[in-house]
RNA sequence: GGGAGUUUAGCUCAGCUGGUUCAGAGCAUCUGCCUUACAAGCAGAGGGUCGGCGGUUCGAACCCGUCAACUCCCACCA
């Protein structure tokens, strides 16, 4: 059959993932085999594939393949999480669309509609996988809102809080006044803005004067409690125990001294809001100050707890007026009363809300926490065995940035105030009194001990979700249901898995806490290898974002260039830990890449047809050389890939399918024009190939197993494939093929330089004590040079050009003309750098130190370098002289 | 404010235990080729004070100190 002219992307893309499928290769049952277990990443229900999880994927499905075609019993999970904060965003936009406000839904109906858009949309991500090549177990997908995987959720909730290490409390907590919930810590996101500082001061009450303080929230002065300084700062010592007035509604507050304020600061004088500020409520809870709310949920102000100022009309006419907005007015006010006395620019973070974008309030609220630090004494495998490589971090620099998240680590606020999501299993009673539990009836049974009088339907569960984190943190367990339905057989013997890859921004977020859930419910790590991948920039180094435009639409990128391609460009310039600059350009590189080998492809069937049964002639150096270099490949590939070099080993088989392959093996054995191929080497060049597709399989799936097929008509699959045994390579081979390289070059060099025609030919005579060595490659390098004969010599060679090779000499002769001037002067630059390298390896070794100090073996290559350059000068010498003489 | 990292060719990066596999790769550039798989190619070539300074060492891109520039993480001094 005819081979078209280039790969047909698409139509190998579709054959091959529907043939594997077909063959159900990537679905594992557990056996005797050892297994490798990779949990994907879940993405958000709601994403579409970008670069970020270009790169991602590829690497677990490139992990994944050759574990697969090693013999293990690879098994990579798909699945999607619930993305509670994304997914009820996204849900409550469609609605509003369609004319539906969230608050007229019941919890149930909005459920409802939350699951509609799940069951059309939530796959598409999964789907897009498959365009990528990556050989997941679709048999396995899981969703954290699964019915077993929910339980599960709800299961570990219940056991944590019995074991006290939930707590339910009134505490400050970032709010999101957009999703109108609280957040962790982690879902903060620190930016730098402009502000203002301003300037207000404030009434002493005994008419003596003002004390004037700095603040970036003018808005939130009424609900200041007091008027702090440093006790040591002598401006204001005097004013201690006095009080001052609240601007505009002149309630009384006291100056209080505390060497929290710092003096150099503002004015040196600090309001204090305990409602709206981390340390505010910290300062006021040491000095029993109460605390006055004054915005509600949404960021409006609010003077339900004003009401004992008696509000004006003033205030009142805040009520509802946004918090930004208010800032404007409250500056506006307070300058009327001539109390704003200045304002200054000021840079200041401002903590924002990693979902919607939102500026976080600080509130008071009542919400449930996980006990860190207790839940780490528990478990101290957490952070040692992280330290100690149990699990082992690529790369290892961020085990540092893991220790100190652990060291310093604050309670998990994991309550949300949404629906989608799990629901807290936690019921109340109408006294306020409350009961966790798996079912309401079970929870109505604990709460009737303390309460004989109550009734089942007067109790009512709690309104909030989980954070989503709280789920995924069982992730590589719950997917062999090992939480829900502990012990089972799969969990038993997938779990740990083997390697995790994710991004490095969500080290804490979900890698430290599948770590702590691991230890806590398996006593067991969760995976063995953690690769971490850089986050994906454009050429600029700008991140890729939606707002930027600058991320590619990588679907259509895949059909257009074609998914190899596509892994091809992420691939080879993706080094571990690091952000990768993307470039178009890598894509073209993959493409040329597979073209070439199509190419190749196209040479080798061309011999198909003209086999010679005759086994002599032929090369069959070539065939040695390339069988060793294949082995000692192999053999810098499993180095590679033990520390998850994956780019360097991407580099090292592309350079070995081009240049060694393509370049050298492929030249060294083509026949002359329309000349038959020795039946032995066509074999063997077949099989080099398979070996080479092989290799490259799990970087490149289509293109690879298309070859497979196409070298020769067969049964089996690329995709299972397994790999050989690996033989010690003989160095002997290795290095004449080095040496034949280095001639061939160096006489091409020659040539060029000397302005040969590609088809002018020479005689080519040798002057070398290694005859040998270079009758085995005579043949090729015959061809290779464009020469009409090879000869052995014993003196130099009259009119020719004159070349050095190691310690061998190269005579070209050729009817062009000569430019000895050029010769000697190139012969002339390569005797003085050889004469300064003799004298530096020369002084080295006349140094006493260096022979008393430096190991014998390092000795022993500078004596060898002094002799080697001391026979090649010896060499060049006699060629300038030959020259000379033949003027 | 604390911590970590980076700085090597025009660009993106390797360089793992200090020593000839140590100054490398790919891309880009230059020269010559439409050579019977491939011009998406072939054959070659040029290009770097290894961020600066100082030190340790027989020997430093590599170890130490220091300065500089950039990047990231953590931390709400209002």
């Amino acid at each position: 059959m005819e081979l078209s002219k280039n790969f047909d992307h698409s139509a190998a893309e579709q054959k091959w993932y529907q043939h594997w499928m077909d063959k159900n290769y990537f679905h594992s049952e557990p056996d005797g085999r050892e297994p490798y277990t990779v949990v994907i990443p879940p993405p958000n229900v709601t994403g579409v594939l970008h670069m970020g999880h270009c790169l991602n994927n590829t690497i677990q499905d490139i992990l994944v393949r050759r574990a697969r075609m090693q013999g293990k019993n690879a098994c990579w999970v798909p699945g999607t999480d619930h993305a509670s904060i994304a997914t009820e965003a996204k849900v409550v936009g469609m609605l509003r669309k369609r004319g539906i406000v969230k608050s007229s839904l019941s919890r149930e109906e909005f459920l409802k509609y939350a699951w509609e858009w799940k069951e059309k949309y939530g796959g598409i991500i999964l789907q897009q996988l498959k365009k990528m090549g990556c050989s997941l177990d679709w048999e396995r997908t899981s969703f954290t809102m699964d019915p077993a995987y929910y339980e599960a959720v709800i299961k570990v909730f219940i056991d944590l809080h019995a074991k006290g290490l939930i707590y339910r409390g009134k505490r400050m907590v970032n709010w999101d006044p957009v999703s109108q919930t609280a957040l962790s810590d982690e879902e903060v996101i620190f930016k730098e803005v402009d502000s203002k500082l301003y300037f207000v001061s404030y009434k002493l009450t005994d008419g003596t004067g003002k004390i004037t303080v700095a603040t970036t929230r003018p808005e939130t002065i009424l609900g200041d409690v007091a008027i702090f300084v440093n006790p040591a700062d002598e401006r204001y010592t005097h004013l201690v125990g006095k009080e001052v007035f609240v601007p505009i509604i002149n309630r009384k507050i006291p100056i209080i001294a505390d060497d929290y304020v710092t003096t150099e600061f503002g004015t040196g004088a600090l309001k204090v809001t305990p409602a709206h500020d981390k340390n505010d409520n910290m300062l006021g809870a040491k000095h029993q100050l109460k605390s006055i709310d004054t915005l509600d949920a949404t960021g409006k102000f609010s003077a339900e707890e004003l009401i004992d100022d008696n509000p004006s009309a003033q205030v009142l006419g805040y009520v509802g007026i946004d918090r930004f907005a208010l800032r404007k007015i409250m500056a506006e006010d307070i300058t009327a009363l001539g109390q704003l006395e200045k304002t200054e620019d000021y840079k200041g973070q401002v903590g924002t809300s990693e979902r919607t974008g939102a500026v976080i309030e600080n509130k008071l609220s009542l919400q449930w926490f996980l006990d860190m630090k207790q839940f780490l004494e528990i478990n101290p495998e957490i952070l040692e065995n992280v330290m100690n490589d149990t699990i082992t971090f690529h790369p290892a620099k961020l085990k540092n940035t893991y220790k100190y998240w652990l060291e310093n680590i604050k309670d998990w606020c994991i309550s949300r105030q949404l629906w989608w999501g799990q629901r807290i299993p936690a019921w109340y009673a109408p006294d306020g009194s409350y009961a966790v539990a798996a079912t309401k009836q079970e929870a109505f049974e604990k709460l009737k001990i303390n309460n004989e009088e109550l009734i089942i339907n007067n109790i009512i569960q709690d309104e909030d979700v989980l954070d989503t984190w709280f789920s995924s943190w069982l992730w590589p367990m719950e997917v062999f249901k090992g939480i829900s339905n502990a012990e089972n057989e799969e969990a038993n013997y997938y779990y740990p898995s083997t390697t995790l890859v994710t991004g490095h921004d969500i080290i804490f977020f979900w890698v430290a806490r599948m770590i702590m859930a691991g230890y806590e419910y398996k006593k067991e790590q969760p995976f063995k290898d953690v690769y971490f991948t850089g986050m994906v920039r454009d050429k600029q180094g700008r991140k890729m974002s939606k707002q930027l435009g600058n991320s590619p639409d990588l679907l259509e990128m895949i059909e257009k260039e074609g998914a190899d391609a596509v892994r091809f460009g992420i691939m080879f310039s993706s080094p571990a830990g690091n952000d990768l600059m993307w470039d178009q350009a890598g894509n073209e590189q993959g493409k040329f890449f597979i073209n070439k080998m199509w190419n190749a492809l196209k040479l080798v069937k061309m011999w198909e047809g003209r086999i010679s049964s005759s086994e002599s002639g032929g090369s069959s150096f070539a065939v040695e050389w390339f069988e060793n270099r294949l082995g000692q490949v192999r053999l810098e590939l499993d180095e590679q890939f033990k520390d998850f070099r994956l780019n360097e080993s991407l580099k090292t088989i592309y350079s070995l399918i081009w240049d060694d392959f393509c370049s050298w093996y492929l030249e060294w054995v083509k026949p002359g024009f329309e000349q038959p191929i020795n039946k032995t080497v066509y074999e063997k060049t077949v099989g080099f190939f398979e070996e080479l597709m092989q290799l490259l399989h799990p970087f490149l799936p289509f293109i690879t197993e298309e070859i497979y097929h196409q070298l020769k008509e067969r049964n089996d699959d690329l995709t299972v494939k397994q790999y050989p045994a690996v033989n010690a390579a003989d160095k002997s081979i290795l290095a004449n093929g080095v040496l034949l390289k280095e001639v061939i070059t160096a006489i091409r060099d020659a040539r060029n330089k000397n302005q040969l025609k590609p088809k002018d030919t020479i005689k080519l005579h040798i002057l070398t004590e290694n005859k040998d060595t270079y009758q085995a490659i005579e043949s090729i390098l015959f061809k290779q040079v464009n020469a009409e004969s090879v000869s052995y010599t014993s003196a130099n060679v009259a009119n020719s050009i004159t070349v050095v090779v190691q310690k061998d000499k190269f005579f070209i002769e050729t009817t062009a003309v000569l430019d000895t001037a050029s010769q000697k002067e190139q012969l002339q630059k390569d005797l003085d750098y050889l004469k300064g390298f003799l004298i530096s390896v020369e002084k080295k070794l006349s140094n006493e130190k260096f022979v008393q100090n430096a190991k014998p073996d390092v000795i022993e290559i500078e004596r060898k370098k002094k002799a080697d350059a001391e026979e090649k000068i010896k060499v060049i010498e006699e060629s300038l002289q030959g020259i000379s003489s033949a003027e």
